[in-house]
RNA sequence: GGGCCUGUAGCUCAGCCCGGUUAGAGCGCACGCCUGAUAAGCGUGAGGUCGGUAGUUCGAGUCUACCCAGGCCCA
């Protein structure tokens, strides 16, 4: 899976042809990259226990995939700190040193993933380095040897004379170097017709140039362009002693002529005609150094790498010592082989960086000496060219050219043998090749998105041979033997003990590491008895390339484990892995289990910053994902990730991060709520849906629709949607208008009326769901309000399913006569706002509205409602009614206006916005008369001596309680709870209170009140939820006693008192107030309090219970 | 240069497949309200030439072509 981000492997990126190419990517560069897949994959593993998959759960499996070749340089970096050579270190001792290496790593990397909330088996992590996993690798390796498509060939590398090693693209840095310039002629020996007689060409040369005289004899083609213009010209005057000479006739681009003339020092020279592409098609030339043992001819070959911007149009190519001589060498050899021509490529230059006996007449001439310097091939080339009479002209030219990144000298490209499974060829004991597979494959696998699926075709369309060897030395090798002489290899298709000997290999593996295949006398172990002479073997000591390790992953993770079942569902990774991971994993076992190793594969793409660029040291634009959770905590970091569209790529930085932090207060906000009011709820007090309120049928109609939503949306992997539903959910259905709403019947209605009852139903409902829904993002949040709720030591949101929800709740016909309510209420609020503006209300009791309704059925949408209740208002005196319809129910308090004096046509024009309907604000006699804006201090009635005062008296006490006018007595409080049975839940804070208030009277102490405020009693658990101990539940009467003083008692920084808020949002009092309260600002944002909020959560995770919980009990599989 | 992808409000995203009212949400911002979710809560408002240009069409955010900008993988 993901590899630790500071080691991952660095990839090949090309800023210009020109340019310097970053040798590595920066570390900066390297860092965000642990952002790309964690929070999507763990959301996935946990959005998957949902009915409909099987009821089954899903856990990541933690694994990582090892970055060999970054850890096989930290090594040898260590070593030669103390001043040793890796070449001196046994092979084994330096292999060792790489495993404790990587160990480090691995539990670096477990502990950043844990950090971040993931769900895995983080005990069991698997990694490639497994002894394990390197049996299975080696066994997966001997597959693709038996079944015929693994073969020895060779393949142009970067070399390091200095080094006497292989490098990566990754370790080669491009600095400027003076080189020779050659322009060579290649005489054409044979020409396809085309619009030139063959024999006007005949005798005619081909000009090259290059920058590596030393390649001459490596030569084997000339490369065109189709897209350009070639001249045939002849020279007409030059000097005597030039080697272009009079009469030469010369091939070369139109466009770079000129430049060939005066390099030249050609004097004059006149066009015959022009050379078209169909005329260099089929032609052929001769080697300019034929007649000295290269005797062969040149074939010339269209490529699309060839341009008209440098040297002659023409490209000399040496499929030995350049990767797009090699491709265009390899994508013709079919061609080649059909004209006659040996295919073979040549080595001509060996690791020391001499000619050898294949480069004839110039073995032992050395190209680079062992300081990097150059040697004396490039003068011996052009010297027997110019005397073959093949030169037209040389130079000098500075350039980018690669260097080895440790010791910073030229390397050369040279041809060496590797290992290759071949792409075309059929697989033994089948028809189709490894091609066909994949690409069937493919076509029957779920990409997510969709274009992944182009994408990797088109790579695997284009891909040559697959490359499996590296020169390394940490790593799994590739276990195989050869016979050199009879080119066979063991084991192989015609090997004849090919089973014993893959028996004894993996053994070894399983039983010592990779390593054993090192160990001395490792040949004769392996192949004693299986063949006649062991000496006569080569014991191959190539490496395997990292990409077929992880391409194994569902071989020994999948397969090896009884609660893991192949295919894989989803493999999930960067959109890089296209060419890396996703790729490999499917040529591997499209090789050895003839189809994908998964069913679906999600991609996402890569971090930018705000802007969308790339993140850079340099740009200074760089987000870490280690910042933001040590500043907003790992929940901050999740949301994020959610709440963009990581199909494309994501944009992170200090605004977007605020957005989510703002946007995770409001959903634990919501929760809160919830959890506060669910104190006071029992399941005796649940209410069956058909005997609810409309109001309380709407919420569960909309929840049930949510639900449909919700599950598609996570099956589909958009999670981005998942979160927006949810979050607009609890910002617009529940906090803004059910919780509004609601919040009378909460608090003021007596402890088992039917809409109090129903109401705390229906949040019930709200809750399990919801912290369902949303644990798979805010798992850190959701598990601590769930078992806030529920506490247990087993227990944990996580292991739930998403609630079934009925589909009874659905009812479009209640869902369509809402959204009219709330288009109603909509007016009524714009109509408040305007009184408002206008200084004549304050809060919307002190209204009491007029609807004026023109439409008949929107008219019929208010039927049987309150609208008092509806749009927190004060309802007219004349309607004040009884219930008719519950009339068991003590609601005197309450307004239940007849329909007809209430509602209107809208005959007269009224103030508002629409002209279906309109709403016209009265000030509220009632509340106008009952509760003045600014009343007195009063007593409550029943109240002990003393009574209960306004405390501030700065008129706080108004409130909607004040609707029901006087409310509830203490007295009356109390009898509801004398009677005993239907105490609620002694855990509640209402028992408590009602505990409390009993033993004041008993004790004759006279004032309750106190017992309002035992906050710095709450228990541990309830900390960090203060509203959850349901201590916020006052009797109706009793006056507001704000526990404000006990804020400062806390352990966190003091807010503002309320009054003094209130002046903060006055601008005339702003400056003084700042003036006298600065060490209040860091209040303002209120982010700090977010963040030592998390801090909380922190110490839980920390102490193990969170994770502990998930740990040992992750759902099966 | 090639393959794949993206561009809608300051930000995060819908709408595009299948052309048709005045392009929608939420956040943020501005202005207010509330003070019994208060480390909160509610309301109202401003804010968009839908990356650009051309074309197809009665009509283009939506279809087509080109261009610009950005990303990943390759040359």
């Amino acid at each position: 899976m993901e590899r630790d981000p500071a080691l991952r492997p660095p990839s090949r990126r090309s800023e210009g042809a020109r340019q310097v190419r970053a040798s590595r990517r920066s570390a900066l560069r390297q860092r965000p990259s642990s952002y790309r897949t964690c929070p999507q994959q763990d959301v996935e593993g946990r959005g998957r226990p949902l009915p409909g998959h099987d009821g089954q759960g899903c856990a990541l499996r933690a694994g990582l995939g090892l970055p060999r070749l970054p850890i096989e340089w930290k090594v040898e970096e260590g070593f030669r700190d103390k001043g040793k050579n890796k070449d001196e270190i046994p092979i084994n001792s330096f292999r060792r040193v790489c495993r404790e290496f990587a160990e480090k790593w691995v539990k670096i990397q477990s502990e950043e993933f844990q950090r971040l909330g993931m769900l895995g088996d983080w005990d069991n992590p698997y990694t490639t380095m497994a002894f394990e996993a390197e049996a299975t690798i080696a066994a997966e390796l001997m597959k693709f040897a038996l079944n015929g498509t693994l073969y020895r060939g060779s393949k142009p590398v970067m070399w390091s004379v200095v080094e006497k090693t292989a490098l990566a693209e990754a370790e080669v840095e491009y600095q400027e170097v003076v080189s020779d310039t050659i322009f060579v002629k290649f005489p054409l020996t044979g020409a396809s017709s085309g619009n030139l007689d063959p024999h006007e060409l005949l005798g005619a040369s081909i000009v090259i140039w290059t920058t590596t005289p030393w390649t001459i004899p490596g030569n084997r083609a000339i490369a065109y362009s189709p897209n350009i213009e070639y001249g045939l010209y002849e020279v007409t005057a030059a000097p005597d002693d030039n080697w272009a000479k009079v009469g030469d006739r010369l091939i070369v681009a139109d466009s770079l002529s000129e430049n060939l003339k005066t390099a030249a020092r050609i004097e004059e020279w006149q066009r015959l005609n022009s050379v078209s592409p169909d005329t260099l098609k089929y032609s052929h030339a001769a080697h300019p150094l034929s007649g000295r043992g290269y005797d062969f001819r040149v074939p010339l070959l269209p490529g699309d790498h060839v341009t008209a911007e440098t040297g002659t149009g023409f490209v000399h190519t040496a499929p030995g010592h350049g990767m797009e001589d090699f491709e265009l060498w390899e994508d013709k050899k079919r061609l080649l082989e059909e004209r006659g021509i040996d295919t073979a490529i040549p080595f001509t230059v060996d690791a020391g960086g001499f000619f050898t006996d294949q480069a004839k007449g110039f073995t032992g001439k050395r190209v680079l000496n062992d300081k990097g310097e150059k040697g004396d091939a490039n003068e011996t080339v052009i010297a027997a060219l110019k005397d073959a009479d093949a030169l037209v002209a040389r130079g000098k030219l500075r350039h980018d050219y690669p260097h080895s990144w440790r010791s910073k000298k030229p390397v050369i490209f040279r041809n060496t043998p590797q290992w290759f499974i071949a792409m075309d060829e059929p697989i033994e004991g089948s028809v189709d090749s490894l091609r066909d597979r994949a690409l069937r494959s493919i076509r029957e696998t779920r990409f997510v998105p969709a274009s992944g699926e182009n994408r990797l075709r088109g790579m695997v369309e284009s891909k040559p041979d697959w490359v499996v060897s590296r020169q390394r030395a940490w790593g799994v090798p590739i276990t195989v033997f050869r016979h050199p002489e009879r080119g066979e290899i063991a084991p192989g298709p015609k090997f004849g003990h090919s089973e014993e000997l893959v028996a004894r290999i993996t053994e070894a593996f399983r039983t010592e590491g990779a390593d054993a295949w090192f160990a001395d006398g490792a040949k004769e172990r392996f192949l004693s008895g299986l063949v006649d002479d062991p000496a006569q073997w080569e014991k191959v000591d190539d490496i395997l390339d990292v990409w077929f390790d992880s391409g194994c992953t569902h071989a020994f993770v999948l397969e090896q484990r009884e609660d893991l079942q192949w295919p894989a569902s989803l493999y999930l990774e960067g959109s890089d892995q296209h060419r890396g991971w996703f790729q490999s994993s499917l040529l591997e076992s499209c090789g050895t289990r003839g189809r994908a190793p998964y069913d679906a594969v999600l991609t996402h793409g890569f971090t930018m910053d705000e802007q969308g660029r790339k993140m850079s040291k340099s740009a200074g634009n760089t987000t870490a994902p280690q910042d933001v959770i040590k500043q907003s905590g790992a929940e901050i970091l999740r949301l994020w990730a959610m709440s963009s569209d990581y199909w494309e790529d994501l944009r992170i930085g200090p605004e977007i991060l605020k957005a989510n932090v703002d946007a995770y207060r409001k959903l634990r906000n919501a929760v809160r709520f919830m959890l506060g009011n669910l104190a006071h709820y029992r399941q005796d007090l649940r209410v069956f849906p058909g005997d609810m309120p409309e109001l309380e049928r709407y919420m569960l109609h909309r929840l049930a629709e949510l639900d449909v939503q919700v599950r598609a949306n996570y099956n589909a992997f958009d999670f981005k949607r998942v979160f927006q539903m949810l979050f607009n959910f609890c910002v617009n259905d529940l906090s803004a208008f059910y919780f509004d709403l609601r919040k009378d019947a909460l608090y003021c209605e007596p402890y088992d009326s039917p809409t109090r009852r129903a109401a705390l139903t229906v949040l019930d409902q709200l809750f399990t769901t919801l912290t369902a829904w949303l644990a798979p993002m805010l798992c850190f949040t959701m598990e601590e309000a769930w078992l806030n709720r529920f506490p247990s030591d087993k227990g944990s949101v996580h292991l739930r399913h998403f609630p079934d929800i009925p589909e009874e709740w659905l009812d479009e016909e209640l869902d369509r006569k809402w959204r009219k309510v709330r288009q109603i209420r909509r007016v009524v609020t714009g109509a408040l706002e305007i009184e408002r503006r206008e200084r004549r209300i304050g809060a919307s009791l002190d209204a009491a509205p007029k609807v004026y309704i023109a439409y008949q059925e929107l008219r019929a949408a208010l039927s049987g409602l309150d609208p008092a209740e509806i749009f927190i208002t004060s309802a007219p005196a004349s309607s004040w009614a009884r219930d008719r319809r519950m009339p068991s129910v003590w609601t005197r308090w309450r307004a239940w206006p007849s329909r007809s004096s209430w509602l209107r046509d809208a005959n007269a024009p009224a103030p508002g916005r629409s002209p279906k309907m309109s709403a016209a604000i009265r000030i509220s006699p009632i509340s106008a008369h009952v509760t003045p804006r600014r009343p007195p201090v009063r007593k409550a009635q029943g109240c002990g001596s003393g009574g209960i005062g306004d405390e501030d008296g700065d008129g706080a006490g108004r409130g909607r309680a004040r609707r029901s006018g006087a409310g509830h007595s203490v007295g009356e409080f109390q009898a509801r709870y004398d009677r005993g049975p239907r105490l609620p839940d002694p855990r509640s804070g209402k028992q408590a209170v009602a505990d409390l208030l009993i033993r004041h009277r008993r004790e004759g102490a006279g004032d309750p009140c106190p017992v309002l405020r035992p906050r710095h009693g709450l228990e541990p658990r309830h900390q960090l939820w203060p509203a959850a101990a349901g201590l916020r539940f006052r009797p109706l009467g009793a006056h507001r006693v704000r526990p404000r003083r006990l804020h400062r008692a806390g352990p966190m920084a003091v807010p503002p008192g309320d009054a003094a808020r209130r002046h903060l949002r006055r601008p005339h009092h702003r400056r003084r107030h700042r003036q006298r309260h600065r060490p209040h600002r860091l209040w303002g944002g209120g982010r700090f309090l977010l963040h030592a909020d998390l801090r909380l959560r922190l110490v839980r995770v920390q102490s193990g219970r969170l994770l502990g919980g998930c740990r040992g009990r992750r759902p099966s599989l």
